[in-house]
RNA sequence: GGCGGGGUAGCUCAGUUGGUCAGAGCGCACGGCUCAUAAUCGUGAGGUCACGGGUUCGAACCCCGUCCCCGCUACCA
């Protein structure tokens, strides 16, 4: 048993929730769902990163306060990881005072440390944007008659630099730390093409946690929002929590490697604190083969998905098609396909010929399976496949394999033929391998569809939830009791149309 | 320009340290079954593993070169 705390990336409020935030949290709330079955103890958080000029300004043209507007949009998130049965143990939002709390005082250890200094920061600026830009995007912003001017202003600074050598020795130390291997490797360029110290602190919002011992400042984006995985675990507000917590799990996509990568391990080496136990860094969802994006107009609300495949169907297909890491093609009709043959075709149907066959040989009471059945070295197998898929965060090879389970067990089905036998001992083994392998598989696919196994689970007559059953416990074969009664019902995941 | 990741069956993708690695799922074709959500089961089709060299007894996997695609290149989720 191990202590597992699992965090999403705070998602920013001036976005909308889209399937890219959907597939970070989903699969770490699948992740989540599996350490519990484990029976370690988790904790598991996701929240909103509320601060930073672009929240301040729709505000204000909202004509709100940036604390109500802050409070609307992160509602909108609030509500989305309900709808898809997010089970957080911790939603935490950066205006928190207890975040306050924690980033302050990170702040002062940093400073104690040596590590954040004053300086004047001058910089290409872009007027209509009132942000610092990059040289890349000058060309760009001038094209369009933005004018960019250098600006020159007073900020804190993090002494990044310092930690070049550190960062990795820490990397050479722990070769595992960042998976998969070629996000790793990315850090490291990173980390090795020399890193420059970076600025924490703007005086021109007041949207924002202040610098505490200079209060014309507040911290800026980043280096705020990084700790708030110190804050929720009780960083600077419950330090017996905090032990038992930290160090995290971190889950993210790539786009903000660097950040977690470099940035926030430096950031904790300066405050004296433990640094990650993992960084799992996934890829994206390509649309037609480009990153979603609001401009390309396919950006994609959760809930108009939700609505065609179910909860279940749009989780399954996030956890299942795409392997976490690296890019995947996501599409409409691979969903579809993807819900027809998995969840409808192979587990709903084997639910529907395995309950109506019991209803028609064995009066509706489902018979308890064979020890020595066939199924039994298949299940176990399928069990070993599922637990080290996922170690290595890869939900995709743990629903491959459960799934397997699934096929072979239509496949026996087809093979014994319960259907045209006389009632008696060979159709009553046949279905309770079967019933067996259906009571698994909703112990095994309990985190990604967590609403559908336990209507399988009730329909075959077991009490209480597979989720929550235990791993190593309830998994071994032939533990379906027999003599429950067993319930025909409607298709569990109806076809769609393709 | 620099750094990094890719180009494997129609599609989406797996391929650990080089030697049953030429694969899976979907799709397709043929056959079986008809308990089941026209679902399922079996069989199959032969993809120069981007291209050209090289190392090796042997390479999709190692090295060199070439052609494409993509990401990152710092304070902007």
């Amino acid at each position: 048993m191990t202590r597992q705390f699992l965090t999403t990336p705070i998602y920013y409020v001036n976005d909308v929730p889209h399937i890219g935030h959907a597939y970070t949290t989903v699969n770490t709330d699948a992740l989540a769902r599996w350490h519990r079955l484990k029976g370690d103890e988790v904790r598991f958080m996701t929240g909103t990163d509320e601060y930073g000029l672009k929240v301040q300004r729709s505000a204000e043209e909202n004509n709100v306060d940036p604390q109500t507007w802050a409070d609307q949009v992160s509602q909108r998130y609030v509500d989305v990881w309900d709808l898809l049965d997010i089970s957080y143990d911790d939603f935490i939002r950066t205006s928190e005072p207890r975040h306050h709390t924690a980033v302050q005082r990170v702040l002062e250890a940093c400073r104690a440390n040596g590590d954040i200094e004053l300086r004047s920061y001058e910089g290409l600026y872009s007027v209509a944007d009132e942000a610092y830009v990059s040289e890349a995007e000058v060309a760009e912003l001038e094209r369009l008659g933005r004018p960019v001017i250098t600006m020159r202003e007073d900020n804190y600074f993090f002494l990044l630099s310092k930690y070049e050598d550190r960062l990795l020795e820490w990397y050479e130390a722990n070769p595992t730390l960042v998976q998969p291997d070629s996000k790793r490797n990315e850090a490291l360029g990173f980390i090795k093409q020399g890193l420059k110290d970076f600025s924490i602190s703007r005086t021109s919002l007041d949207w924002g946690v202040p610098i505490p011992w200079d209060e014309d400042h507040v911290t800026y984006v980043w280096f705020d929002a990084l700790i708030n995985y110190l804050t929720s675990s009780g960083y600077g507000t419950d330090e017996a929590e905090f032990a038992k917590w930290w160090p995290a799990r971190h889950l993210l996509g790539k786009d903000i490697l660097r950040f977690h990568c470099v940035f926030w391990p430096a950031m904790l080496m300066s405050a004296g604190l433990e640094l990650p136990k993992s960084l799992n860094v996934h890829g994206y969802l390509l649309v037609g083969g480009e990153k979603m994006s609001k401009t390309r107009l396919n950006h994609i609300a959760p809930a108009d998905l939700v609505e065609d495949f179910g909860v279940d169907g749009f989780r399954y297909h996030l956890l299942r098609d795409q392997n976490f890491g690296s890019d995947g093609e996501f599409s409409y009709e691979a969903m579809v396909s993807r819900f027809n043959s998995d969840l409808a075709n192979n587990l709903g149907n084997l639910l529907s010929r395995v309950t109506t066959v019991v209803a028609k040989k064995c009066d509706g009471v489902g018979p308890a399976p064979r020890p020595d059945s066939p199924l039994a070295s298949v299940a176990g197998e399928v069990l070993a496949e599922v637990n080290d898929a996922w170690e290595r965060v890869a939900p995709a090879d743990a629903m491959k394999a459960t799934w397997r389970l699934v096929r072979e067990t239509n496949s026996l089905l087809e093979d014994a033929e319960p259907w045209k036998l006389e009632p008696g001992p060979e159709v009553d083994a046949v279905l309770g391998d079967a019933l067996e392998v259906l009571r698994l598989v909703a112990i095994l696919a309990s985190p990604a569809i967590p609403n559908a196994v336990q209507e399988i689970w009730r329909r075959i007559g077991l009490d209480g939830s597979p989720l929550d059953r235990r791993i190593d416990v309830d998994t071994s074969w032939g533990q379906y009791p027999g003599g429950l009664t067993v319930e025909k019902g409607s298709p569990l995941f109806p076809r769609l149309k393709p």
